[in-house]
DNA sequence: ATAACAAGTGGGAAAAAGTGGGAAAAATTT
DNA sequence: AAATTTTTCCCACTTTTTCCCACTTGTTAT
């Protein structure tokens, strides 16, 4: 499972690794999509799969208007980079999606169960206090599932 | 059942020794994720399943299209860390975790039934005074009630 | 009381992770 | 076709993490 935060250099060759922990789930080719809410969605080539295939499946559940379908269709899928992870566990983030939201020089590497998302430092901490403000009750959840 | 309040030295390595009488239950892969009220949660690998499970609606597919599914799945996991427990019982805390509840040099470990929590001395000190406080205020509040 | 053991703590050395940069290879331009 | 730029591959340095061993303290057993 993904889990935790990580804080990476981005060189000047766009390279930035990814945490040690994630790559073994992670193998040697992803998929790097803009996300929502201003950060990169990583998949594995697998998972990547399975949501591309949700996505494009009009009959699903996720019932879009038609034009709507389309165009979040090619958000996500005409943006997407398939990338390859070097020998030593590095990627090349795609100027494009680098500019997307807006990074750098550091990337906030989130690991959200089955995908990784890329933050820029700023937005990330941001969010991540707007959470904190509305999530006593989360919290709460959290310890009360613990004993069920 | 873990029960019990331990005080242990966090060394400058991050590492913390987890109660002996502890770690049967726990086994050699825990999950440590903020908690409630100040503290950290330490889940063992299979508890934490379960929580996630239980909590991330990851049966729904394509949760991420959901916002607030996506913010409480980023809470949720993106703060939380999987940890190894070394061969004599000792974790190595994250720091940015160990920032998070203002732990510096030692660590209350406090056995909560199935669950195991990590608290900052002064912060756990405050927490049992006020509960103390409590308790003595719900026992006048319940005899004079004439209730006992 | 002494020995044997277990628990908690600390530290050195080896391994791994993260970062940077040069040179070969490929692609693009002129 | 040569020159320039971009990409890829590989090596090297630094810091962090991991692994292993040892010391200390307190408990249990003989």
């Amino acid at each position: 499972m993904l889990i935790g935060e990580y804080i990476h250099t981005i060189d000047n060759k766009n390279r930035v690794s990814l945490p040690a922990k994630f790559r073994k789930i992670l193998g040697k080719k992803i998929v790097v999509t803009p996300g929502l809410d201003k950060c990169l969605f990583i998949f594995t080539s697998k998972e990547w799969l399975k949501v591309s295939k949700k996505l494009s499946d009009s009959n699903s559940e996720l019932s879009f208007l038609k034009a709507d379908q389309r165009s979040f269709n090619r958000y996500m899928f005409g943006r997407a980079a398939e990338v390859e992870v070097d020998s030593i566990g590095r990627i090349l983030l795609p100027e494009f999606l680098k500019e997307k939201i807006g990074l750098k020089n550091t990337a906030v590497i989130v690991g959200v169960e089955d995908r990784v998302e890329v933050w820029e430092e700023k937005t990330w901490n941001e969010q991540k206090d707007a959470m904190e403000k509305q999530a006593e009750h989360l919290a709460e959840k959290l310890a009360s599932a613990g004993t069920i």
